[in-house]
DNA sequence: TATATGTGCAACTATTCGGTTTCGCAAATT
DNA sequence: AATTTGCGAAACCGAATAGTTGCACATATA
């Protein structure tokens, strides 16, 4: 069973979750009522996505409240660095591009 | 067939072409040699790459360079950009934090 | 104590996915 | 012209995935 967040996010339902509990905290219960699936599979989602830390449980009572684990998506924002710094060399590029214009119209 | 970023990049060996890609262009048979897997498996992740515009093919003869399409890998970054705003205000509670216990110290 | 509520888990199913094998085709090489 | 090389596409297979249904269990509420 991989488990890992690319993994994690190729799902657009378990997108759509940890956007929606992003701000605040939420039951599955909540959560549920803003898909059009059943209460079990969002339970399966959300286990998925605790389970690779994208998110953490609260209880409180006997409710459990998920709230997102903003350090694990720095993770992908680490691995996105790599293509970052191409797309902003790349820029650079043109950048020199446009130099080199102005002052060829000098 | 869901064929976005997300569930492309799911998959550790379409990471890893990208990786490999993002510097240099190569040819199928060039990207295989640095996989534990036959030329036809990896011309499937080469396609679903393509089919999502995170690669474009360049035909050289009846060679087909494959190379990084950076432009959509800007829309993973936009998409974490909910997330990093996030963490980034987080990250300013944290400095209040540590702000509050220097002037406390003094 | 009996019932309702909030939740996770296991079993089952249809679909998707990643890989292999086989094939076809066009461009190079002999 | 015959052969080799580089490649994609289709058929097939086992494993994984997302969903449903049914159940168990603990915490609230009557």
């Amino acid at each position: 069973m991989r488990r890992d967040i690319f993994q994690a996010i190729a799902d657009p339902t378990r997108r759509a979750i940890l956007t929606l509990i992003a701000l605040q905290a939420m039951t599955p219960n909540a959560i549920a009522e803003h898909f059009d699936t059943s209460r079990q599979s969002i339970s399966k989602h959300l286990r998925i996505l605790t389970e690779c830390e994208l998110v953490k449980q609260k209880q409180q009572g006997r409710e459990i409240y998920y709230q997102l684990e903003v350090k694990k998506m720095k993770e992908l924002d680490k691995w996105l660095e790599q293509f970052r710094k191409i797309w902003e060399s790349r820029f650079n590029e043109l950048d020199k591009v446009l130099n080199k214009l102005k002052t060829t119209k000098k």
